[in-house]
RNA sequence: GCAGGAAUGGCGAAAACGGCAAACGCACUUGAUUUAGAAUCAAGAAAUUGGGAGUUCGAAUCUCUCUUCCUGUACCA
C-alpha cells in the first residue's frame, strides 16, 4: 500500500468536519485552554504559504494540548471590514460585501485544506452585522463612560453628572480635555442642555475633536502618513493638506499607566512589550510656569496678567542652567509676544516650517534653525530675562510645545546653543562642557545654583520641584507620549457609528436598536461636498420616533416645512419630526479587532456581547500568535478595551492574552534575469549624434541573458561579441542596420536591468524554462536568450518579502497538491525557529515529504498493515522515549523545529531497528499527530482504532528507558577532542584519570610529556592540560 | 539618534547547564536499480561558529570591544 496523502488528507478533512471533532464546548470537565490566532484579512489574492506559518504552530499546540487532556478553544474567523475590498468596489462598483465573501470562500477552502482543528462552529467575521452590533454597543458603553482617576477606572458618566449637580468640576479628577474650564454646580445647573453636553463631551471616554488630518484633494480621502511620500500621495502622486476635522477620539491616554503597569504581568515578548512602553512614552519630570517680561507687544496693562509659558521638564535639577527657551513655531503665544522688530523674520520662519511635513522635519536632524522673538521670560528664582525662541526641533504636539533650554545638559539645546551663540552656563561641578553637553544623570552633581548646589540629580530634582510649588510656578508632573486614537474614518467599507446629531449634539441610539447596519451607496467614494462615502446613501436618518434608519427624504421634508437648513457638517438646526440625520464616518480597522477574542467564547449570543457564564470558563487567552506588526495598533487598542471592560465588570481579568508569540516571516526567493541594455563603451566620440543613439536605443532588440554568463562576461564582451558566439538573428539584424559613419560598432557594450521572473518558471537548480517565460508576457514573446556554456539559463536568486508584485509567492494549493498538507505543515515548522524571518524554498520539502513516505513504510507494506504485538526491543525503547522526552519539551517551548528533527531521527532509528512493535509504533504516531494529523488518523485508523487519535492521551515518558551504564567519554587535550573511550558511567573520577592515563592514545598524544592537569567532570568530559 | 533582535558549511539550521561544533534536511559526488526521467536504496565529500581581546582546564555559549544586517521608532524636552 502506498502512501496516498491525497486521499488520505481529504478522508480526514471530511471526517473532522462530519463529527465536528474539534467543536469545543463551553462546560466541561477538564481544564481549559484557549489558543487564538491573529484572525486574517482576507485579501482576494488569497493564502501564501508565509500566511499560515503561525496557524500551523498554534495548531500544533492545540492538539498538543488536547493530547494532553484540555478542553481547547481554538476558533477562527475574518477581519472582513478594510480598505481592498473598499478600493475594489471603487474601481469597479462591485459591493464590498460580495467580494469579501468571495475572498473568504476561497480562504476557507486554502485553510480546510492544511488540515487545521479550529472550531467552525464559532466563526465569527467582523463586517458581519451580528456581530458589529457588538462593536456599536461597546462604543455606546464608551460613550457612557469617564475616567476617574481617583478610583482609577472608567465610572458611567451618570456619577460624574451628579457631582457636577453638587459641586461643580472643581474637585473632579478626571482624564478630561486640557481647555475644560471650572464651574459651580449652581453654573450647571443653569447649563442648557446643549451646554451641559458639549461639557460631558470634553469627560466621555469617547468624544468628538477636532482633529488634524492629511487630507488628499485630488482623492478626496483622508490618508495615512505611510501613504505619503514626499509631501505627495503615494499613489497617484497628488498634493496633501493638513485639515482639521470633527472626529471621534478614544480616550486611550487615561489609560496610559495602566497599560504601562499591566505589561509586567503578561509573558510577551521583550521586543513586543518595549515597543509599547516607547509608545506609551512615559516621562517623570516637572512643568514649570516662566512669566513673560512685558514688551511693547504685550503690555502689563494691557492684560491683568502677563504671558505664561509652561513647559514640561525631566530635569528640573538643571533649571538653573536655562539660558533660552524655545517654543514650536505653532505655538499659540508666538505671534502675541513677538516684538514688531523681529515680526517679519518669526512669520518667514513659521512660514517655511509650515511647507516642511513631519517627516521631513523628523529626518532632518542636522540643520539646526530657529528665530528669535524679541521677547524675554523671567527666570523663576534668579529673576534673570531669558531670550524666547522658536525652532522646530520643538514640536507643538508633544508636552506643552515649549522647552526650557539648558544647553549644558541637553544636546539639542547645546548645538542650538551654540549655533546662535547663546551662552551656555555650567551648572555640573568639575564636568567639561567645551565639546557637548552632559546628560549623564547617575554622576551628576550641581553647582552655580543657588540651592540646589551640591546636590545630585534626585535630590535635587525633589528640591527644584518643592521651591516651585512653593512659589507657585511649577509642580511635579509625569507626561506620557501616549495621544488620544481617532476613531473615525472616512470610508464605507466599516462599521457604522450607532450615532445620530441633534443640533450639532451626538446622540447615541439605544443599544436595543443595534445593530445599525451600514446603508447601500450607489458610489464608494467620498461626496462632492467632501463629505465621507455613507454621505451618498438616500436611507440614512435617524427617526427616533419609530427608532429605526429611514429615508433622507424625512430630513428634507421637514427642512421644506420649516425653512430650517442643513449646514455642511450634516448639522441640522430645527426638527419636529424627530428624524435626525446619522454620523457619516465609519470606525477603524482596529474596531472590530478590539473584542474579537472575548466573542468567540459566545459568539451567537443575541442577548448580550457573551454570557458571563462563558467568559468566566475561558478567562483570556492563553496563548495568542501572530504577527510582530500589530504592536502599536491592535495590541495596544484591544488592552485598552479589555481593561476598560474589566473597569465595567464585564471580564475577569484586565489582560486578554497571558502569552503571546510573534511568528516570523516566511520570505520568498525571488527569481531574477538580466535583460540587456544598450552602452556605449566610448560615449565622448559620439556626442554629436544624440539623436541617432536614442533611435537606436528604441530599436534594440530584447535579450535575456543567464545570470552567471553576465557576471562572468560583462566586463569584457562588446555587443558584436555575443553575435560570434550565440545565435542571436534579431541582434544580428540590429547591428547590420546601424550607420557606421555615425557610431563604431565596436563602441557598443551592454548594460543590464534585472527584471523578475515568476519562480514557477524555475527549478531547483536556478534554471530557466525559456518556452513558459516566453509565453508569460508578449514583450519576452520574440525575446533572444543567452545561455551559459552547457546550454542552461541561469537565474539569480535573491531573498526578498514574498509579494505578488515580485513574482515570488508560492500557493500552499500547488503544496498540499503535490506533496500533502501533512507535508507542508511539518516543512513550515522544520523551516527554523517560529519567530525568525526565513526564506521560503519549495526544493527542501522533499526532505519532509520523504519522512513522511518512510514514517508510512514503518507501519505499511504492500500486504497493508505490517505492525505486530511483538515485544519491543531495549533499543526501540529508548528510542521511543527519547523522542518523547524531546518532542514535549521542544513544544513547551514552541521548538518545532527542532521536534521535526527529533521525529526525522527516530523513524531512521526505528526503520534501521526493523521495529515492528505496537507498543512502540502506537505511542509514536501520537507524538506525530500534533504536526501531521492526517497521517495520524490514517494510522491510528489501520491500527484497528475506531475513535479520532485527536484526543488520545500524549504518550509518557519513562525515565527507565534511558538509563545507562556507561557513557562514550570524550578526551581532550588542550581543550581539544582527540578520541572517545566507552567507560561505566558509576566509575570515579580518580578510575577514570589513571584508566585514561594509562591509555595507550593518551601516552601517543602527550608524547612523553607529563601531564600539568587532569580534569575529569564525571559523564561529560575528560580534558589533559599540558 | 534611540530601542529590540541577529550573525555557525553552498542553503535552512542544531548544539538547556560553558564540556565531542555542524545533529536533521536541502543541494553536491559516486554507485545500484530503471528504456529514460522521476522515485528508491547504498556509500561519500566538505566546512572551525562576523572581526579582535578577555575570563576558563575547556567558549558558538560568559564579559568587553568593533563590524555588518534586520525590525520598530519619537528631534519626546
Amino acid at each position: 500500500m502506498k502512501y496516498n496523502f491525497n486521499e488520505i488528507e481529504a478522508k480526514w478533512q471530511k471526517y473532522w468536519a462530519d463529527n465536528q471533532t474539534f467543536k469545543a464546548d463551553n462546560h466541561s470537565e477538564k481544564p481549559k485552554y484557549y489558543v487564538l490566532d491573529m484572525f486574517p484579512y482576507p485579501s482576494g489574492a488569497g493564502l501564501h504559504v508565509g500566511h499560515p506559518l503561525g496557524y500551523i504552530a498554534s495548531d500544533i499546540y492545540a492538539r498538543y494540548k488536547r493530547h494532553k487532556g484540555f478542553n481547547v478553544l481554538h476558533p477562527q474567523g475574518y477581519d472582513s471590514f478594510g480598505l481592498p475590498a473598499e478600493q475594489y468596489a471603487i474601481q469597479t462598483g462591485q459591493h464590498p460585501a460580495i467580494t469579501t465573501e468571495e475572498n473568504i470562500k476561497t480562504y476557507r477552502r486554502q485553510l480546510d485544506q492544511i488540515g487545521f482543528s479550529f472550531d467552525w462552529s464559532r466563526e465569527i467575521r467582523t463586517s458581519d452585522p451580528s456581530y458589529y452590533k457588538w462593536t456599536q454597543w461597546i462604543f455606546i458603553q464608551l460613550f457612557n463612560s469617564w475616567y476617574n482617576y481617583d478610583s482609577d477606572k472608567a465610572e458611567n458618566i451618570n456619577t460624574l453628572i451628579s457631582v457636577f449637580e453638587k459641586e461643580g468640576n472643581a474637585n473632579v479628577n478626571a482624564a478630561c480635555d486640557d481647555d475644560v474650564v471650572d464651574f459651580t454646580a449652581v453654573e450647571w445647573n443653569n447649563f442648557s442642555s446643549e451646554k451641559q453636553q458639549e461639557i460631558l463631551l470634553q469627560y466621555r471616554l469617547t468624544y468628538l475633536a477636532e482633529t488634524e488630518v492629511n487630507w488628499c484633494p485630488a482623492l478626496g480621502t483622508v490618508l495615512a502618513n505611510d501613504e505619503i511620500v514626499n509631501g505627495v500621495s503615494e499613489r497617484g502622486g497628488h498634493p496633501v493638506v493638513r485639515k482639521k476635522m470633527t472626529q471621534w477620539s478614544m480616550r486611550i491616554s487615561a489609560y496610559a499607566e495602566r497599560l504601562l503597569q499591566g505589561l509586567e504581568a503578561i509573558d510577551w515578548t521583550d521586543s513586543l512589550k518595549e515597543s509599547q512602553r516607547n509608545w506609551i512614552g512615559k516621562s517623570v519630570g516637572a512643568s514649570v510656569t516662566f512669566n513673560v517680561l512685558p514688551n511693547e507687544k504685550c503690555h502689563s496693562e494691557q492684560s491683568e496678567e502677563s504671558h505664561k509659558i509652561s513647559v514640561f521638564t525631566t530635569r528640573p535639577d538643571t533649571i538653573f542652567g536655562v539660558s533660552f527657551m524655545t517654543l514650536a513655531p505653532e505655538h499659540e503665544l508666538v505671534t502675541q509676544i513677538t516684538t514688531d522688530e523681529q515680526k517679519a523674520e518669526v512669520e518667514a520662519y513659521i512660514e517655511a516650517t509650515a511647507k516642511r511635513s513631519e517627516r521631513d522635519r523628523m529626518a532632518d536632524v542636522k540643520t539646526i534653525s530657529g528665530v528669535f522673538t524679541g521677547a524675554y521670560a523671567e527666570h523663576p528664582f534668579t529673576k534673570e530675562p531669558i531670550p524666547i525662541w522658536i525652532g522646530d526641533y520643538v514640536l507643538a504636539s508633544y508636552g506643552t510645545g515649549a522647552v526650557m533650554a539648558v544647553p549644558c545638559g541637553d544636546q539639542r539645546d547645546y548645538d542650538f546653543a551654540k549655533h546662535f551663540n547663546i551662552p551656555i552656563p555650567n551648572i555640573f561641578e568639575g564636568v567639561d562642557i567645551s565639546e557637548e553637553a552632559f546628560a549623564d544623570k547617575e554622576n551628576t552633581k550641581i553647582t552655580n545654583s543657588d540651592f540646589l548646589n551640591g546636590l545630585n540629580y534626585k535630590k535635587a530634582t525633589k528640591r527644584a520641584i518643592y521651591e516651585l510649588e512653593q512659589i507657585g510656578q511649577g509642580e511635579g508632573k509625569t507626561n506620557y507620549r501616549l495621544r488620544d486614537a481617532v476613531f473615525s474614518r472616512q470610508r464605507y467599507w466599516g462599521e457604522p457609528f450607532p450615532v445620530y446629531y441633534v443640533n450639532g449634539m451626538p446622540q447615541m441610539i439605544d443599544a436595543k436598536h443595534l445593530p445599525i447596519t451600514l446603508p447601500e451607496v450607489e458610489k464608494y467614494l467620498p461626496t462632492e461636498t467632501g463629505e465621507p462615502p455613507l454621505g451618498n446613501a438616500t436611507t440614512w436618518a435617524w427617526d427616533t420616533k419609530n427608532n429605526k434608519v429611514v429615508s433622507n427624504e424625512m430630513l428634507k421634508q421637514v427642512q421644506h416645512d420649516n425653512k430650517s437648513s442643513v449646514s455642511s457638517s450634516g448639522v441640522e438646526t430645527s426638527q419636529h419630526n424627530g428624524v435626525y440625520p446619522l454620523e457619516l464616518n465609519t470606525m477603524p480597522g482596529w474596531a472590530g479587532s478590539s473584542q474579537y477574542f472575548n466573542r468567540y467564547m459566545d459568539p451567537h449570543n443575541d442577548t448580550e456581547i457573551f454570557s458571563q457564564e462563558a467568559v468566566n470558563y475561558w478567562q483570556q487567552v492563553d496563548l495568542y500568535i501572530g504577527g510582530s506588526e500589530h504592536a502599536t495598533g491592535h495590541l495596544l487598542y484591544a488592552r485598552f478595551w479589555q481593561k476598560f471592560m474589566f473597569d465595567l465588570g464585564l471580564v475577569p481579568v484586565d489582560e486578554f492574552a497571558k502569552k503571546l508569540i510573534n511568528q516570523g516571516m516566511i520570505l520568498g526567493t525571488s527569481a531574477f534575469v538580466k535583460r540587456l541594455t544598450l552602452m556605449w563603451s566610448n560615449t565622448a566620440r559620439n556626442i554629436e549624434f544624440e539623436d541617432y543613439k536614442i533611435s537606436l536605443s528604441k530599436n534594440f532588440p530584447t535579450i535575456i541573458c543567464s545570470n552567471e554568463f553576465y557576471e562572468k562576461n560583462s566586463n569584457y564582451l562588446l555587443l558584436v561579441d555575443l553575435v560570434e558566439k550565440f545565435n542571436l538573428p534579431k541582434l544580428k539584424e540590429f547591428l547590420n542596420s546601424i550607420d557606421e559613419d555615425k557610431i563604431k560598432i565596436n563602441d557598443l557594450a551592454f548594460g543590464d536591468d534585472e527584471i523578475h521572473a515568476d519562480v514557477s518558471f524555475v527549478n531547483s537548480s536556478d534554471e530557466l524554462d525559456i518556452k513558459a517565460f516566453k509565453n508569460w508576457r508578449s514583450e519576452f514573446k520574440d525575446a533572444e536568450f543567452i545561455t551559459e556554456e552547457d546550454g542552461a539559463f541561469k537565474v539569480k536568486r535573491d531573498v526578498e518579502k514574498m509579494s505578488k508584485s515580485k513574482y515570488n509567492v508560492v500557493n500552499p494549493d500547488s503544496i498540499c497538491e503535490d506533496y500533502g498538507a501533512d507535508s507542508l505543515r511539518l516543512y513550515e515548522m522544520f523551516l527554523g525557529p517560529l519567530e525568525q524571518y526565513k526564506p521560503w524554498n519549495t526544493a527542501g520539502i522533499t526532505g519532509v515529504h520523504g519522512f513522511l513516505k518512510k514514517l508510512w513504510k514503518l507501519y505499511v507494506d504492500d500486504n497493508g498493515i505490517k505492525v505486530t504485538n511483538e515485544e519491543p526491543s531495549q533499543d526501540s525503547l529508548k528510542t521511543l522515549h527519547k523522542t518523547i522526552k524531546k518532542v514535549e519539551e521542544d513544544i513547551e517551548n514552541f521548538s518545532f523545529n527542532t521536534s521535526v528533527s527529533t521525529f526525522m531521527i527516530a523513524v531512521n532509528e526505528l526503520t534501521a531497528q526493523k521495529c515492528t512493535s505496537r507498543d512502540i509504533l502506537e505511542p509514536l504516531i501520537v507524538l506525530i499527530s500534533p504536526y501531521a494529523p492526517h497521517i495520524a488518523e490514517e494510522l491510528w485508523s489501520q491500527l484497528g482504532h475506531g475513535e479520532s487519535i485527536s484526543t488520545v492521551p500524549f504518550p509518557k515518558f519513562e525515565e527507565k528507558h534511558l538509563v545507562e551504564s556507561s557513557k562514550n567519554y570524550p578526551i581532550s587535550f588542550n581543550g581539544k577532542m582527540r578520541f572517545t573511550l566507552e567507560l561505566p558511567l558509576d566509575m570515579s573520577k580518580e578510575d577514570i584519570e589513571k584508566i585514561v592515563l594509562a591509555h595507550d592514545k593518551t601516552q601517543e598524544q602527550l608524547q612523553g610529556r607529563t601531564p600539568k592537569k587532569v580534569i575529569v567532570v564525571p559523564g561529560k568530559i575528560v580534558n589533559i592540560v599540558g
